[in-house]
DNA sequence: AAATATACTTAACAGTGTTAATTTTTCAAA
DNA sequence: TTTGAAAAATTAACACTGTTAAGTATATTT
């Protein structure tokens, strides 16, 4: 029982020691820059090893996202000290732009990149710290709209305008699209403006 | 010289081909599982051929979101008809919306792939249709606030805001992130409804 | 010590983008 | 009309990619 159990410890701390490297050779060089050889070679095993304990390169991906939401929960961990919910789900946006803007090679493999969500529909599983992130989205707003501090609407039309419009930014920041609408150098004080305008906006009067 | 021209035009249909005929396979297959031989096997020319007519695949793909954009300015044409500010902003996204869903494959390319965008700089050109799209876009912000219907803010503010929020949802309902906060069948609807939910807050009282 | 199960590696396949060298075609001058 | 240069297209090749099948060590059990 307990070679067994040490054994399966071990298989365990060598998945774990593939995702960090993978992780941090995604966040060095993107996505599709890395390929199965260069992750063995940093792990010191034959690439055909990764097949062992993953069963693709997307799946590999997969949990590195959930890596990926776990630090942007940590984020998010000063945020139920905020009383009023406008202010708490301005915060959560400020938190968002900044995870984004800080590690946007995490926010690529989390929102941007296909692959992951193939690895999720093939294994039938499920990303909980995301579902967790959504639905603390969702009580915020809920809570707003009891409190009278919205416009009364469908929360999850609301949700998804919020998580729309900070996603958009960030993800059109990325990919350099922004740099079309203002200087490269004012982008990223423009959309703290526009989140700030978003939030103003909503607000009832 | 009418023979050099002829041959120049000749140049122009075999690059207008190899666009063509690319487009066609980024749109069936998308862009990062179409290789070059197979564009050159539809165009039916050796895979080399097309390094005589473009640096290489981003230009390829670079010159393809030209026509997406030129086929989103067709779906705004009917755009100066609508006189109230607020309603033409709003059919704009009502547009980008329907672009967006019923042409993924060129949304994907033209807005979430950062491949075209290093060929752009790489060529140290740009891109008219976009640019005009944008400015579109801006003068619509403007007149509206204006003529008082929006509550006074730099005009890149709104026009970022406005603009992130659709291809947020876009982006994310092409990604298949959206089902996570409604299921799939809802999602068209509802963001649809995010984007009315939008405009009908941002409208001054 | 022999047999079996586990962990890992080597070799290989079919594909990728791209370059250099080579061939074919085109077309003007002799 | 043949010759020679210029242009256009091709073949061969390189260094990669993700992934699978077959083989080899290394433990563990009998």
């Amino acid at each position: 029982m307990s070679i067994v159990a040490r054994k399966e410890k071990q298989k365990q701390e060598i998945r774990s020691l593939i995702l960090e490297e993978s992780m941090k050779l995604f966040v060095e060089e993107g996505f599709n820059k890395v390929s199965v050889r260069k992750i063995a070679e940093r792990v010191q095993y034959s690439p055909t090893t990764l097949y062992l304990y993953f069963k693709d390169k997307n799946e590999i991906l997969f949990y590195c996202c959930e890596s990926g939401f776990k630090k942007m929960l940590e984020h998010n961990i000063t945020l139920g000290l905020i009383s009023d919910p406008i202010e708490r789900l301005h915060q959560m946006g400020v938190n968002y732009l900044n995870f984004g803007l800080e590690y946007p090679e995490y926010y690529d493999l989390m929102f941007i990149q296909e692959a992951p969500m193939s690895a999720l529909i093939d294994m039938g599983a499920g990303w909980s710290s995301g579902d967790q992130a959504l639905e603390a989205l969702k009580m915020i707003v809920q809570d707003a709209m009891d409190k009278g501090l919205l416009v009364p609407a469908k929360v999850e039309t609301v949700a998804m305008a919020v998580w729309s419009m900070v996603h958009g930014l960030v993800s059109l920041a990325i990919r350099q699209r922004l740099d079309k609408l203002v200087p490269a150098e004012d982008v990223e004080k423009t959309m703290h403006e526009s989140l700030d305008w978003l939030l103003k906006t909503m607000k009832k009067a």
